[in-house]
DNA sequence: TTTCATATGTGAATAATTTAGCAACTTTAG
DNA sequence: CTAAAGTTGCTAAATTATTCACATATGAAA
């Protein structure tokens, strides 16, 4: 890994390229030059090249890249070590349909457990096991850095719990805005918020 | 409206506005100082006053802006006219639960019906229709311009198919990277890349 | 009415990101 | 073995986005 830091923008790109790395390779191509990656995705080849550089030397001049290697340095990165322990708050509908979606895992880790303040929710699902919220700190994995919020309501206050019970990043998909201090994650994975988006975008041509 | 195109970094922003207003205005509030607003969000005062002044001269000078106007301005820019009918593809697991979820109303319009390849999920969810796909023309409502997509297989297929039926706005919802004309929009809701991005992120303090 | 404190909107400066251009290296063809 | 064709990775230029700085307008107070 090169001493600079990852402009951000690249690092919105990688999991991108991870995605389409693994489309390729499932059509049996093997290798790979920037220039038909770009076309692909529609990213700049030279965008490419440079977002690699950051990781490391990954290509060969003349050659192009192979595309085995690029998964394994991107899955690398991007999945850690799939042990990666996710806990789901929230048993609702959203919650659940998670908790069914099955293709966790080898892409980031396992869905270890999930909790909701409503005790009628308390159960298993999908062999993932649901406790109630008050139990969250006898119940979180060891090592646990990732939650997936999925509660309709205090989602602020949550967010504060599982801080302190040491989550670091939080996908959120509530439509609050939520304040997290400066050493935590949180990202939107929002469908009102990415319909506006597209509503202005689409007003706007 | 400003001659100038919108940056699409502004863009991206215009939502979360949206989001932090109508949260403060549910507190009571009817009045803001671009200073507040940007220690609210985490966004620099004069990014916000640049992004609003895109739209228009929103605010007034010495004394900031009202709420209720700036509400009403996005609103009219980023719901359309909350008369959107959005049509939901796929109604599996992940496609009901937004199907039950009931905050569509009065913020970007409401879901009209929705479409599913496998006839048994024929019927009605939530107040909503489901269709088989193989009748998407026949009960595509008229000016649909957004889906959602949450189906499980053939993406790209069932894209072209919308894009043939009118669809120019497309928040994907699939781990699949899909490649759309020039003219179409689409905009991911992808839990595994959020996760990998977070955990890249986690990763690289 | 006048003055003061304050906040917007924007032109100019700075920072971040993307793209162009090219030297260096790799493969392939003859 | 040599030359030609092609591709990376890097430096520099161009573009895009953010932040500074301040003139200008507003409301409140005296």
């Amino acid at each position: 890994m090169n001493k600079r830091k990852v402009p951000k923008a690249t690092m919105q790109r990688y999991p991108l390229y991870l995605k389409a790395l693994k489309k390729l390779q499932s059509l049996g191509i093997d290798r790979i030059m920037s220039n038909q990656l770009g076309s692909f995705i529609d990213v700049e080849p030279t965008t490419i090249r440079r977002d690699f550089s950051f990781i490391g030397t990954l290509g060969k001049q003349g050659y192009g890249y192979d595309i085995e290697t690029l998964i394994e340095t991107f899955e690398g990165h991007l999945g850690g070590t799939y042990n990666e322990k996710i806990i789901i708050v929230g048993a609702g509908n959203l919650g659940r349909a998670l908790m069914n979606y099955n293709r966790w895992n080898n892409v980031v880790g396992e869905v270890a457990c999930a909790f909701d303040i409503d005790e009628s929710k308390i159960g298993v699902i999908n062999d993932i096991p649901v406790y109630p919220l008050s139990q969250l700190s006898k119940n979180i994995p060891v090592g646990c850095r990732i939650a997936i919020l999925t509660v309709s309501h205090d989602a602020q206050e949550t967010v504060d719990k599982l801080i302190e019970n040491g989550i670091v990043g939080i996908i959120s998909f509530t439509h609050d805005h939520i304040r997290v201090p400066k050493d935590v994650f949180i990202k939107y994975v929002d469908v009102i918020s990415s319909i506006q988006e597209l509503v202005f975008q689409v007003n706007n041509i």
